[in-house]
DNA sequence: TTGACATATTCCTATATAGGAATATATTGA
DNA sequence: TCAATATATTCCTATATAGGAATATGTCAA
């Protein structure tokens, strides 16, 4: 089995760094593609295929105007995954357990109070 | 050229969202190998090839006791994500703007102040 | 209507999967 | 030393890429 598509949802899509740089760059305003490839130095091709695929989960939204495309970061969108590791923000700051620690605690070996296998 | 490999860095790591269901469990309290094939319902070969790519990029502390090994996550290599998604924290409660307040802001149809093209 | 411009799509290929099955490695206890 | 236990690795395969090149689609301006 392979990879999840890239496009199945939001961390698949930010997966790939190109795509992160654009949403980046598409967060205070939107942008014409052209803007995007002059501004990122991409391919025209790559950024139109990056765009579809944030386009298919969500990540930008698109205007046209003319013969103009005009793609802009939709926030919303990047909010679970922030969610996400949100949850771990308590534990980041935590501090090794030393032996000692443990022993105070009561703990054994493996670190836990209760249930030890 | 395929996906960038899904150990080259946190973002590709935890697209896959098996991962995302280890180092959640994982969190709290370091796990033995059997006890995440168990509580998480997962082969015990596929928990072992996850358990190496959030190795690989650092998500994943492993401490040897026995023949068990016990991994935690290292919420610390999380942050970088938080980092990133935290961006646009700023962005996802903005209003949409209408043409009235588009007026009002002497904006082009565009949405832009300056620079119209 | 036609040419120029802006963007999207198609075709191509090497490559890295995730999971299943089978097997290998490592450690303990007797 | 040997069996049991815990975990890791290897082999297999279908599949979805990302980027390059070429081309198609859509829109305007004259």
């Amino acid at each position: 089995m392979p990879r999840a598509a890239t496009d199945s949802d939001a961390f698949n899509a930010v997966a790939e760094p190109r795509r992160r740089d654009i949403l980046h760059y598409l967060a205070n305003q939107e942008r014409a593609v052209g803007e995007i490839v002059a501004n990122l130095g991409m391919e025209q091709p790559s950024v139109s295929k990056h765009l579809k695929v944030l386009r298919q989960v969500g990540l930008v939204r698109v205007r046209r105007h003319g013969r103009h495309m005009f793609y802009r970061t939709n926030a919303e969108a990047i909010r679970p995954m922030h969610d996400w590791t949100k949850f771990f923000e308590r534990y980041w700051q935590r501090q090794l357990i030393s032996v000692k620690e443990r022993a105070e605690a009561k703990m054994d070996v493996w670190g836990r109070v209760q249930k030890p296998e």
